[in-house]
This record gives structure tokens, sequence and C-alpha cells, in this order.
RNA sequence: GGCGGCGUAGCUCAGUGGUAGAGCGCACGACUCAUAAUCGUGUGGUCGGUGGUUCGAUCCCACCCGCCGCCA
């Protein structure tokens, strides 16, 4: 009986392009967990999307003088094709300005407002006289009330560090254009968090497998839960569906809430194009159902207390069963900055590498427990060393053996004591790298096929099949079987991790099908007449467990085998330093 | 300022209440089928500092130093 697992991966802000710290926090972890279970012949959903509301995509949409959905449009095409080309095998990748998420969350604010847990507040809040628009707190500043420091923030005083609020600042003035703020008193809504806090705990208690870092945090958070405001002036976003405020055209709810919706609403859009409207409530309904929540760690408070409390309020879906949350990538020491133009954007490095050594770097080397470095000398190390090293070169030797000397995968002699146990070893991989994967340790189970890499090369060594071949051709054959063997069960479990070169690998092998479906880019029309771009569609799950020792059969002929990956110079590393330093 | 994280071999990082591991680097050796790729052996750390709890701490607690992040 197949499992039904909700990968639900934080959804990126269309602000513009993502770097490789954004990937590494969300993208690849969650697509190479994705691709695991589908493999194993498990029921998969993966769905993400882009975030494109809240008052940063208004900014930008002015600086560059379009609408806010233009700019949305163009950044959520970017990002689409980031993801795409990093593989991240989506089985839908929205939007949430779709007619749909608008539907859904519309539709969940007014239950949780039925059922009493969304009330109105009065507060006075800054505005913009230029725009008419609603000033945040933090694009205030003027001059300290208690320190006199002339550039505090509406928020907090930077010198003194006393919280304020942007009422008391004295000549207070916007950040945006210098203008004087005025304060209005205005009406919002407010979702009555206090109102889980209990029940949120119990929860989060019961939950040990979780990482330390997000249950700790988490119970820390629960100390301590204030009702948050769930709407906000703005002209963009979803309207509050209540009489007398769907049509206001100044309020709108807050980005954070609808944003963490889209899990919930992907999945019924999901359904919804594929002509089965009800399905997604397998994955949501269904007690057996898992799901696991992939993120970045700045993240981790909208997926242990907001969603959940919402989630709570509404009643009938699953919590989260894991919230995985990766730590920070840093870039040469530093933190990125795509304002600094201290950053390596996804389309930039893939312009010059391959998608299968990035994703190879940010799962061995990411910030999976802790924060960790990307370094241009420690990618050219990853990729030479063992990519193409110890992984590549095995493949690569193996076949050419197999392939010059006997047109394919040989007719093996008898097993001596030797073969017998570098396959065992290799199988034995199936579990290990398995039952690491599902705990979502994915760098140690990177490390586990890779050290199987290294096992098999030492059995080539031993046995020589080169040498071999002179003397006793049977004993050859013999070794090379094992080996292709061995490939070809590697190749499985490596898939995840590595889908461009192990699909390259399973051609190589003389498999005909797909083994790693990519995701592909599609335009979807809704019923309100407008049309997004969607990506998804290309993985689907199996219906039959691919997670097993290979069964390849002697005899099969292959083709002219060709190197995986590339070896690269060691020039690059400066190269790419002096490029990074010119972008300063 | 408040909160949080980190500090383990030259480097990048795992890890555990019973005086530590991997990969890389380095040294030497084997091999030369393979993208000069592989394999073996060896080298290497008073686990940031000072106290405390404990029969015993790198792992728990307190304080200190250093680095980083969040609140911003």
């Amino acid at each position: 009986m197949p499992d039904h697992i909700l990968v639900a991966v934080a959804w990126p802000y269309a602000n513009g392009p993502r770097h490789l710290g954004h990937v590494a926090g969300f993208g690849v972890p969650s697509d190479v967990f994705a691709r695991y279970h589908r493999l194993r012949g498990n029921r998969v959903l993966m769905v993400s999307g882009t975030d494109e509301h809240g008052a940063p995509i208004t900014y930008g949409a002015d600086s560059e003088g379009v609408s806010a959905q233009e700019f949305a449009d163009r950044n959520n095409e970017i990002i689409v094709k980031e993801l795409q080309a990093l593989g991240l095998a989506y089985d839908i990748f929205t939007r949430t300005t779709t007619c749909n998420h608008e539907r859904v969350v519309q539709d969940l604010f007014r239950r949780l407002y039925e059922a009493g847990f969304i009330e109105p507040q009065t507060v006075l809040g800054a505005f913009s006289p230029s725009t008419g628009r609603t000033l945040p707190d933090r694009y205030v500043e003027g001059t300290c009330p208690i320190c006199g420091f002339p550039e505090a923030r509406g928020d907090q005083c930077d010198n003194c560090g006393n919280q304020l609020d942007a009422t008391d600042l004295i000549n207070p003035r916007s950040r945006l254009n210098g203008e004087v703020p005025e304060f209005k008193q205005a009406e919002h809504f407010y979702f009555e968090l206090p109102a889980f806090a209990a029940e949120l705990e119990r929860w989060v208690r019961r939950q040990k497998h979780w990482r330390p870092n997000v249950r700790n945090f988490t119970l820390r958070l629960l100390e301590d839960l204030k009702p948050r405001p769930i709407t906000r002036d703005l002209d963009w976003g979803v309207p509050i569906p209540l009489p007398g405020w769907q049509e206001r055209p100044d309020k709108r709810i807050y980005v954070w809430f609808d944003a963490v919706m889209g899990y919930l609403s992907a999945s019924i859009e999901w359904a919804h194009n594929r002509g089965t409207p009800e399905a997604w409530q397998e994955w949501w309904r269904n007690p057996n159902s898992r799901g696991y929540y992939f993120m970045g760690k700045d993240n981790i408070t909208f997926h242990t207390v907001m969603w959940p409390a919402i989630l709570l309020g509404v009643g009938e879906l699953n919590l989260p069963y894991d919230v995985v949350a990766t730590e920070f990538l840093t870039l040469e020491g530093k933190q990125f900055s795509t304002s600094r133009g201290h950053v390596i954007e996804v389309s930039d490095f893939l312009s010059r590498y391959d998608p299968d050594p990035l994703r190879y770097y940010l799962i061995s080397a990411g910030p999976e427990t802790s924060d960790s470095d990307f370094t241009w000398a420690e990618f050219l190390r990853r990729n030479n060393d063992e990519l193409v090293g110890t992984w590549g070169n095995l493949v690569h030797r193996t076949l050419v053996n197999a392939q010059r000397n006997f047109g394919g995968v040989p007719e093996p002699g008898e097993l001596s004591e030797r073969d017998q146990r570098v396959l065992d070893q290799v199988e034995a991989g199936f579990d290990s790298v398995a039952e690491l994967l599902e705990a979502a340790h994915f760098k140690a189970a990177l490390a586990e096929a890779l050290r199987l890499a290294a096992l098999v090369n030492q059995y080539l060594g031993e046995e020589q099949p080169w040498h071999a071949i002179k003397t006793d051709r049977r004993r050859a054959a013999t070794t090379l079987f094992v080996a292709v063997h061995c490939v070809d069960s590697l190749k499985t479990l490596l898939t995840p991790f590595l889908p461009f070169t192990c699909q390259h690998l399973h051609e190589l092998l003389g498999y005909g099908d797909v083994l790693a479906p990519q995701p592909q880019l599609s335009e979807q029309l809704e019923q309100c007449g407008r049309s997004h771009l969607v990506l998804g569609g290309g993985a689907g799950y199996e219906e039959q467990d691919r997670w097993q020792p290979s069964r390849i059969e002697s005899g099969r002929r292959l083709p002219v085998p060709e190197p995986l990956f590339k070896k690269l110079e060691p020039t690059i590393v400066a190269a790419e330093l002096a490029r990074l330093a010119g972008g300063d």
C-alpha cells in the first residue's frame, strides 16, 4: 500500500531572481525527498508557487514603473525557469495571484471569522500622502525621542535599541521618498493565535522526530503568542471577504496569511487541473498521509505556529508531519546580498555549470543542520574529486571495460565470495540510504551512496578485469557483470540527488524509459478568464517500487559510453571570485 | 540592547555522559582499464577559555572570549 506524501515547499517571494542560498534552503532538499518517494512508488504531491502579494512587490513595481501584476508576472517567469533548470520536479508550482488561490484564501478567512478566530481592532498607522499607501513602521524614520538619534526607524532605534512606535518619532519621514507621513486610525483584523497556544504546544511536544532546532524554537515561540494582524492598508493582495470590506480598494489580506494557504490552494488547483477535483483530499484529509514542509530557518514560525493554527481553526485538515528547516548558506564567508552584488543567481550559475553538480554541492556541503558556506574552491573540489573522480569515474571505467570487451553486459561465470560481497554491500544501500532520506538526513544519505561507489572502485582495483581479460576472459566477464550491476544500483540510489546525469546513465545502461522525470512549463487557463504559468506535470508518481537493486540482464548491448560529468579547470575559482568582486 | 546559533585535526564538517570521527590536504606506496581519474598505508586535535554538576564531560549548567544571524 503506497503512502501519500505531501511535499510542501516554501513559496519564493516574487521580487526578483533566486540565488543559491534560496534554493539550498527550500529547493533541492525538497526535490530529493520527493524524488525518493516517487521512486519508492509512494503517491507524492509536491506543491509550491511564487508568493506575489505584499508591499515589497508594490515598491518593486513602482521603482520599475510597472503595475504590481506585471512586476509579479515578470518575476514569476524568471523564478519558474530557474527552478525548472534545476530539475525541481513539482507536481504543481503555481502562484498566489490565481483566481483559485483567492477563492481558497477567502474561504478559509470566512470560516475562521465565523468560528470567532478573527477579530477587528483599531490601530494608528502611517500613510504616504503622495501615494495614499500605508507605510509600514520600518519604512518610517525620524529622530529617536529617547536618545536623539536622527535616523531611528519607526519600529526601533538602531542607536539605543529601544522599541518605538512610528508615531513616537520626532520629524518623521518616509524612507522611500522622504515625505512626511500622515498618521490615521485604521481598522484591521487580527488572528487570535493565543486561542491555539495550548493545543499547539501539546502537538509540538509530541513531534519528537522534528529537528531539535525547529522544535525548541517553536516551543519558545508558543510561550508568548499574541493576536497577529492579518490585514493591511494596501491595494495589492486578496480582498477581505466580508460585507463592506470586499469592495474596498485599500484593504487587503496580509501577505503572510495568504501565502501559507498556498499549500492547500495549490493542491486544489492541481486536483482540478488533472480533472479529479476531489483528489487533493487524499493528502489533506487522509489521516495516513504525511505532510513534509521544507523551508529556510527564517520561515519556521509560519510553518510550526501560524499555519498549524489556521489548520486547527478551520478543522478537518492534516497538520504538518515534519517541518524540515534548513539553516543559512553564506557565500565566500559572507551573507548573500542582492543589493550589494554579493550573490550568485541560479540562472547565472546554470549559464556556466550543470545543474547536477550544483545539486550535489547544495546537499553534500549545504546548510542542513548548521550554517554553511559556499565557496568556489570547494565547489571545484567536490565536482572534480567526488562527482568526477569517485562516481563518474566508476561509471566510466565500468562501462568502457564492459562495452569495449564484451559489447555490453557480459555473461558471468560463477560468482566468487568477493563478487557476492560487493553486490551485498551495494544492495544494503537500498536500506541505509532510504532510512537516511526518510529521516531527512540528506547529507548523510548522499555520503553513504558515495561511500558505496568508493567500495566498487576498490573492488575493481582488486579484481583488475583489464588484466584478467588477457588471461581469464570468464573471470573478467564476471567482474564486469558485477560492476555493471553495482553501477546500475547506485544509479537508482543517486537519482534523487542527480536526476539529470542518472537519467543519462540510465540510457547508457541501455534502458529506454524515463527514470527521472523533469518538470514542464504550461499555460493554465482558469474559469475566471485569467491564465498563468504552471510548472509541473513532469513528475506524477510511479505505480511500482523502483527502489530496487539492479536486475540488468547479461547479453544486453550497450552504447559507447560517454562521461557523465565535466571536470572543471582550477582557473574557474579565480575567475568566479573576480566576477563576484566586480559585482560589489 | 534583547533573543538565538556557532566555536571539534591545516581546510570543510559529523558526532557522543565514559578521555573523538569522515572527506579533503600532506607524506609514502600500488596501479595505469578510466575525464592523470583509482586503491592502500601513514600524518594530524589538551573537542574556544574558566568554573560547576557527575564516579566520569568534548557532550549538561554558569560565566567569559570570539564569530555570525534575527529583532532591523
